[in-house]
DNA sequence: GTCTATATTTGGATAGAC
DNA sequence: GTCTATCCAAATATAGAC
């Protein structure tokens, strides 16, 4: 009558390692750039050699993708875990300062998710499915808070990405374009609250 | 008593063969992405050999500087275009539709310019100079439409490239964002025209 | 599952003849 | 200035032994 599927030690042990050379992944990225990722690099910086990565992942492309959509399950969780307090310009705040925080804080991961640079590199229809999700979380939120035209929306994405961007671009690890973002979500809230959508 | 230098036909030809040589850049840049540029593609373009290359450019870095330069002052020359005409609104719309329209016509020149992501590449001191002039001008427009607030201008770069990226990254050759240009500057505009710089 | 060995491709850069 | 020939290095991926 216990209900637990049965545990196979085996497989276990295979997505112990596929965690940990993502893990590897991540920090090589961090230090040698997104493109600058080889797979003899992961591999050395889990005691494995090159073609030993191959039993886990079939391709590069494959840790790529795993990566994308690790990205994207992070960003759901934080969103999930975000309160609606009933106070609109509140909730704005603290919405789009989860947003640009995390894109701010891995510069690595802001560019895989949001900036599609690397070479022959497209998300699987799967991890495609999750970055449309968390775009729908936002989408949802603003609702929420009392904003529903979907101009505004967009006009929300451009100004937390390019914050975000900006800060990154221009001012690494520091915080002259973070420190921007309460008075942004003022000037976004006083345009687009309680008003009605134009005619196209 | 004729001030003209005296022309070296010889260093026109050079000079004519280098622009070519970038003209053939850009366009397999522009087709092959920025990371996919090959000395071998440029040079069979121009219908050269790879080797011959090296007599116009040092090496490969040294192409991507001086698209760096030519992206700069093809920036400049449109702003030195841009006229002035009292009305602070009108002024602030124009200047930001020729920034963004900048942008997003040749996404590979704003990767270039904007995002960083060229693996070992970054533009020389006499490149970055170009840029920093470029920011520049834009400071000043802004202060002649009566906005000297610096956190304006922060603002405004952040909701410019915000826009720019994502109508490049999500609707390419579309205006979803590029048709919210002018209600993103009447949003900007009235929340930083006529306001007191705050502290901090 | 992991290894060694290797195939394959690619691309920046140089040497030296013409 | 341009070429051929070549070097050198890197990196993905596969074959096959253990």
């Amino acid at each position: 009558m216990l209900g637990e599927p049965i545990r196979d030690r085996r497989t276990e042990r295979h997505e112990r390692t596929k965690a940990e050379i993502l893990e590897a992944a991540w920090q090589i990225a961090r230090t040698e750039g997104l493109a600058g990722l080889t797979l003899r690099d992961v591999a050395r910086k889990v005691g494995m050699r090159a073609p030993s990565v191959y039993s886990y992942f079939d391709s590069k492309n494959a840790i790529y993708d795993a990566m994308f959509a690790q990205g994207c399950q992070e960003f759901l969780r934080r969103g999930s875990r975000l309160v609606v307090t009933g106070d609109p310009q509140a909730d704005l705040r603290v919405g789009s300062r989860m947003f640009i925080e995390f894109c701010t804080e891995d510069p690595v991961r802001y560019q895989l998710l949001f900036q599609r640079t690397i070479p022959g590199f497209e998300p699987s229809t799967g991890s495609y499915a999750l970055a449309v999700q968390a775009l729908e979380t936002i989408r949802a939120r603003l609702v929420e808070i009392g904003i529903d035209d979907p101009a505004a929306l967009d006009m929300l994405t451009a100004l937390t990405t390019g914050l975000a961007d900006q800060q990154i671009s221009n001012d690494p690890g520091g915080d002259r374009w973070l420190k921007l973002i309460d008075e942004a979500m003022e000037m976004f809230f006083a345009h687009w609250h309680n008003r009605i959508p134009r005619r196209s």
